[in-house]
DNA sequence: CACATATACGACCGTTCTAGTCGCAGTTAT
DNA sequence: ATAACTGCGACTAGAACGGTCGTATATGTG
């Protein structure tokens, strides 16, 4: 119900610390798994899937590990998340692809489709380099007009 | 994976429906659910929580059935969805209710508050009414001030 | 070259959440 | 009184998610 998986959590915990310690050494998914108390495997599994989509880099081999493949002000929430979890998508119907059996009759899809739009805006506004500055009284990431 | 449930997704079938029959008699689940292929028991689960929020209004007895207890303008698709859903939470830790347990360390969790802020504020700033409304150029419910 | 250490990948379980059903009690119009 | 309807809670089946493990593979080091 409306949930981030846990999954995406992890990633975004774990760019973010590549983020802080950028230029650093390669950081293995052991080591930032004990960073913040997380099983290592899943956080390898996590970062995996953040190295299939180019957000992160891996290295083989030993002292090996993964850094950012980008700049953090280039990597929105968005892509961590869709990348782990898939496209964001707030019902199961909004991409036309007919899975939804009453489309016809269906009348909130229209409207749940320009509501999901609006998510979209919101997370791929906010990047990782604003996830990193320290700033806590930055009144609030993103506003809304109506 | 941030998707809205079906439920929440036939709730605001349904009130949507209620608005737009607004003043006709009232509308059993049977009613509603028939006219848009859902199945039944279910719809009426569905309306059951929205009755008990007191977003809609239930009718015992024969010839009863539900009516909208508030003008479509001032019913929120977000109090809809968190009528069936429960509380709208992006992550599990954002309540501080401590069921996290790396509050200390999770780094993340302040900026993922600030982003379910700015989702509540899309999901609340879209009524009803809005979603009743059959104007297909308006551009766009709710934009972005970044 | 051989070894230690790292990721890559996929199979695999247990648990939790969701969709959907059923039966019974309570309420109202006729 | 009775028929038709909702209210409510327990219940089941199935999918999704969190998390683990084992194996293969790549790489730096002695």
């Amino acid at each position: 119900m409306f949930k981030l998986s846990k999954k995406a959590d992890y990633g975004l915990i774990a760019v973010k610390h590549l983020a802080l310690h950028r230029g650093d050494h390669a950081f293995s998914a052991n080591e930032i798994a004990e960073e913040y108390g997380i099983s290592a495997t899943l956080m390898a599994k996590v970062l995996q899937k953040l190295a299939h989509k180019s957000i992160v880099a891996a290295k083989h081999g030993s002292s090996g590990g993964y850094q950012l493949s980008k700049d953090p002000s280039q990597i929105s929430a968005l892509e961590v998340i869709s990348a782990i979890d898939g496209p964001v998508l707030i019902t199961s119907c909004v991409t036309n692809h007919g899975n939804c059996d009453a489309t016809e009759r269906c009348s909130v899809k229209e409207p749940l489709r320009r509501v999901n739009e609006s998510i979209l805006n919101v997370l791929s506004s906010v990047t990782i380099a604003q996830m990193s500055s320290e700033d806590p009284h930055e009144p609030s990431l993103v506003a809304l007009r109506t």
